[in-house]
DNA sequence: AACTGTCCGTCGGCTGGCCGACAGTTTGTC
DNA sequence: GACAAACTGTCGGCCAGCCGACGGACAGTT
């Protein structure tokens, strides 16, 4: 599972590596913690780019939802796409119209490039899960996410233990992956049974056997 | 299910109202029917834009693909994504390396509005396709392709009948859906003999409650 | 300590739909 | 018009995993 609930840590604030004529045009906002600030069939269709905070992009069906990715400093999405936005923390981000923003694409060539980034990234990503989806089993999404996460966020131990913080509660690791709190439950404490992985607490994941897990993933 | 299996039927072959000046620097191409044409992991990445016949862009799983767009006279596309693309028929079109392409757009900006909603609808079919995978099932699925290819393809006759060409086989339908053969065929002949829809023939679909479609659609 | 809200583990039932199999039908080719 | 190749309809077996239910564990709060 390629979706990118947890990038790499970086010292320096990517937002700040935007070159400056990028923002000319731009409002900024603040959002709240908890605030959903757009929905499909929102009119407004805006191009947003992230200063400071996390926002969560998902879908929602009619009991579920299913996160597709969060955005994080740095990161420039479009509500173009009929998909949920909401602040998991408290966030700064810049706005700008599509409309307008599509006249300073044709008055300046030199952004073209970073928005064709942009959306052939969503679309590698939006790839991805549907792979997941429509190929892989649950167990396969599951171990895919795990050894992601661990190779993003993991610190290695001696005796080839991986230490995983993880501030996912079951049900919310079950809407990244599509799935249900109980399957992804009885999941983590059969492979717990297994010696593949060690859950400590509420935050931290230990991981005996990453190459299980690989294997695990890799099937079906 | 917003997948653009079929775009809309126009009498001239939409190639030909392709602006002049967005063919300069691309180079004509025939395939023959069920060449592969591009994989996942291939280095090279083109712009390709379809003159005649039809290419099937699809995900491959272990034993089962499933088909992301069938592409047809006046698309574009971009193998930016780790898709495959294959012939289905003898093919003509026309092909740009990405790296030119994007000089190309950088020296002539009104090619740039073509290329974003190129962008834009690929991206909305995968987030749709999501959506479809993640919270419905397959007859909702299949409702929604048929009252999509209805919209956008059918014609109205007497008594709210819509008469819509369908130049796809039950398995190509099926994998359109992520479902199979099997399941596609038992729902469109229930459907028949619920007097909901007909089939005549292979190329021709007579849909005689849309009604009774979209309701179905909207289920689950 | 009792009360309450939130989260986790586990079980059994139920079902959507995949899969294999096979027969019947249409289409294309020589 | 005959033969092959490709497509279609249908059936039954089977299983992943959703769903409801319930009891236990851990906070807080009074």
């Amino acid at each position: 599972m390629e979706i990118d609930a947890c990038p790499p840590a970086t010292a320096a604030n990517p937002f700040h590596q935007i070159p400056a004529g990028l923002l000319d045009g731009f409002v900024r906002h603040d959002l709240a913690r908890g605030c959903l600030f757009a929905a499909p069939g929102d009119v407004r269709n805006q191009v947003l780019i992230i200063e400071s905070g996390r926002l969560r992009v998902y879908l929602a069906g009619e009991s579920r939802e299913l996160s597709l990715s969060f955005l994080e400093p740095g990161d420039i999405y479009t509500t173009h796409t009929p998909t949920y936005v909401e602040a998991v923390s408290a966030t700064t981000l810049w706005l700008m119209d599509t409309r307008a923003f599509a006249r300073k694409l044709a008055s300046d060539p030199s952004v073209t490039p970073v928005m064709m980034r942009v959306l052939g990234r969503l679309l590698a990503n939006a790839v991805n899960l549907i792979e997941d989806l429509a190929f892989r089993e649950v167990p396969a999404r599951l171990a895919r996410f795990l050894t992601g996460m661990a190779e993003r966020r993991g610190r290695p131990l001696d005796g080839g233990i991986w230490l995983v913080p993880l501030d996912l509660g079951t049900e919310d690791i079950a809407s990244l992956l599509g799935s249900t709190r109980q399957t992804v439950s009885s999941l983590l404490n059969q492979w717990e049974r297994d010696g593949i992985l060690q859950r400590q607490g509420r935050r931290v994941l230990y991981i005996h056997s990453l190459d299980s897990l690989r294997r695990l993933g890799a099937e079906a």
